[in-house]
DNA sequence: TTCATATTTAATGTCGACAATATTTATCAG
DNA sequence: CTGATAAATATTGTCGACATTAAATATGAA
C-alpha cells in the first residue's frame, strides 16, 4: 500500500528544510508552525499524496512533544490535508476519482464567486503585486523551475482567495486550492510536464484589474475546467481481468 | 463580556441530557462523541453563542480525560463551531456582523447550487423522508414547539446536503447552515418569535422533487435572503455617543 | 524453500502530573 | 465604601509514561 518508497525520516526530512532556519531542528516550534509547514510541503508537492507522516519523527524534528503533533494532525485532517485512520499513521490525503470531480466542481463555483467579487477592487499596488507574481509564473515556466512554477501558480490563486471581500468564501476557495493541487499531483498525466495554460492567469488578471466581473469568473471556470481536462481520470474498472492482464499468448 | 448567566456546569448540562442514556455520565466516550454532542446542541440553539466550554467539566461529563475533549474542541474550532485562544476557554463562536453577512452569502452559493443537484435526484423513499420532515417542522410551528421547529429546520437542510451528489459541496453547506443557525441565535431580532417562513421549505421540497432544478435554486436563494432580512444586523455606530444615550433631559 | 505461527518491534491511544497563565477572591490604604 | 494591590484558586499548555494495537521479524514444521 506503500506509495513512496521513501522512508519515514526521507519524507519527514522535506518539512525540516523548510522549518529549521539555522542550525539543527532543535528550536521549539507551535503546533501552527507544523501545520503551516506541512501545509506549504504539500501544496508545493514536496510530499505527495501518501506521504506517511509519523508523530514521532515530527515530534523530534521540531523539538516538541507528541501532543503539539497530534494537533496539527488533527487540525491538518479536518482540512482534508491529511487522512487519520484509528491506530495508523497520519498519511497526505489520496482522494479518489470521484472526489476528484467533485473538489473541481465545488471550485469552480467558489472561484468563479471569488473572481467575480474580486473584480475591481485591487488597488494599485495590490494589481502590481499580482502582476508580478504572474511574471515569476512565466519566467519559472520558461527557465524550466517546474517545482517554483507550481509554488508560484498555487500563489497567484491564494492571493486571489486572500483579496477577496468575502472571507469566508476566501478561505473554502484556500482549502479547495491544497485539495487540487495534490490531486493534480496524484493524476498528473504522465508526460505532461506541468499544468501552465497558456496565459490564463494573465487575461485573468487583466480582467480582474479592469473590474470585467462576469468575464473574470468565466475565464477562471474555463480555467479550471482546462485543468481538470489535462488530468488522467479514467476509472480503474471495477472488476479488474487478471487473466486479461496476465496471460502473454 | 459573560453573554450568559448560567454557570459553566449548567452550560455544561445542556450536553448531559443528550449523551448519557442511562445511569450518571460515567461511560466513556470518544472525541466524536463529544464533537457530535457539542455539535448538535449548538445547532439546535441549546448552547448559544458565546457559552463557555471548559475542559475539566466536559472530561468529567463524558467520562475521558482532558485529551479527548482537547481533540474534539480544535476539531470543533477548525470549523468554526467554537473560538479558541490561548490560555482561555473555549466558548461558542461569536461572530461579527460582516461574518454574517458572507456566512449568508456563501450560503446562497452553496445551497443554491446544492439544490440544483439534488433536484431531480431524489427517490420516491428520499422525497417521502423529505416531506415527512417537512411536515414535522409545520406541526411543530403550529404547536408552538419552537426549539423542535429549530431542529427539524436545520434537519431538512442537512438532509438536503446529504443527499448532495457532490458531497464536497454537501460538506461545505453543512458547515454553513450549522454557522448560519449560530448567527441567527446571536442576531434573531427581538419579538420574532421564528424564522418559519411560509411555506417555503414545502414549495422548496415540491419544487426538488419535481427536478425544477433552477426554479429550486432560486427559491433557495431567495429563502435565504429573506432569512438574512429577518435579522437585527445593523451596525453599531463606532463612536457611541454616549451622552446621547445617557443625558435625560 | 515456503507458509503459518510466535516473537519482537514500533507506532498510536489515553492518561495523570506539573508548569504557566488567567481569573477570582481577599486584603488594605485612602 | 471604593479602588488598587496581593494572595489564592481555577484553567489551560506541555510533557512523559504506560497501555494498546499494528507491523515487522524471527522461528519452525511441512
Amino acid at each position: 500500500m506503500a506509495v513512496d518508497p521513501r522512508t519515514d525520516k526521507q519524507a519527514a526530512a522535506s518539512l525540516g528544510a523548510m522549518h529549521t532556519t539555522g542550525g539543527r531542528g532543535s528550536r521549539k516550534a507551535s503546533d501552527q508552525t507544523i501545520y503551516d509547514s506541512i501545509y506549504q510541503a504539500v501544496l508545493t508537492q514536496r510530499l505527495p499524496p501518501g506521504s506517511k507522516l509519523p508523530e514521532v519523527a515530527l515530534s523530534e524534528l521540531f523539538g516538541v512533544s507528541r501532543s503539539i503533533v497530534r494537533k496539527a494532525l488533527t487540525r491538518l485532517a479536518s482540512d482534508h490535508v491529511t487522512e487519520q485512520s484509528p491506530n495508523q499513521m497520519a498519511v497526505v490525503a489520496r482522494p479518489g476519482i470521484e472526489e476528484t470531480r467533485q473538489i473541481f466542481a465545488a471550485r469552480r463555483l467558489v472561484e468563479g464567486e471569488v473572481t467575480r467579487l474580486v473584480a475591481g477592487t485591487l488597488g494599485k499596488s495590490e494589481a502590481q503585486a499580482l502582476r508580478k507574481l504572474i511574471k515569476e509564473e512565466k519566467s519559472a515556466h520558461e527557465r524550466g523551475q517546474d517545482q517554483h512554477r507550481v509554488h508560484c501558480s498555487m500563489a497567484i490563486h491564494q492571493y486571489l482567495a486572500r483579496q477577496c471581500p468575502n472571507q469566508v468564501l476566501g478561505k473554502m476557495m484556500l482549502e479547495l486550492v491544497l485539495r487540487t493541487s495534490i490531486v493534480i499531483a496524484l493524476y498528473k498525466a504522465p508526460g505532461i510536464t506541468a499544468c501552465f495554460l497558456g496565459n490564463d492567469h494573465g487575461r485573468l488578471a487583466d480582467l480582474i484589474i479592469k473590474g470585467e466581473a462576469d468575464q473574470a469568473a468565466q475565464l477562471a471556470r474555463e480555467h479550471l475546467d482546462t485543468l481538470e481536462g489535462l488530468l488522467d481520470l479514467d476509472e480503474p474498472s471495477g472488476d479488474i481481468d487478471l487473466a486479461s492482464i496476465l496471460r502473454y499468448t
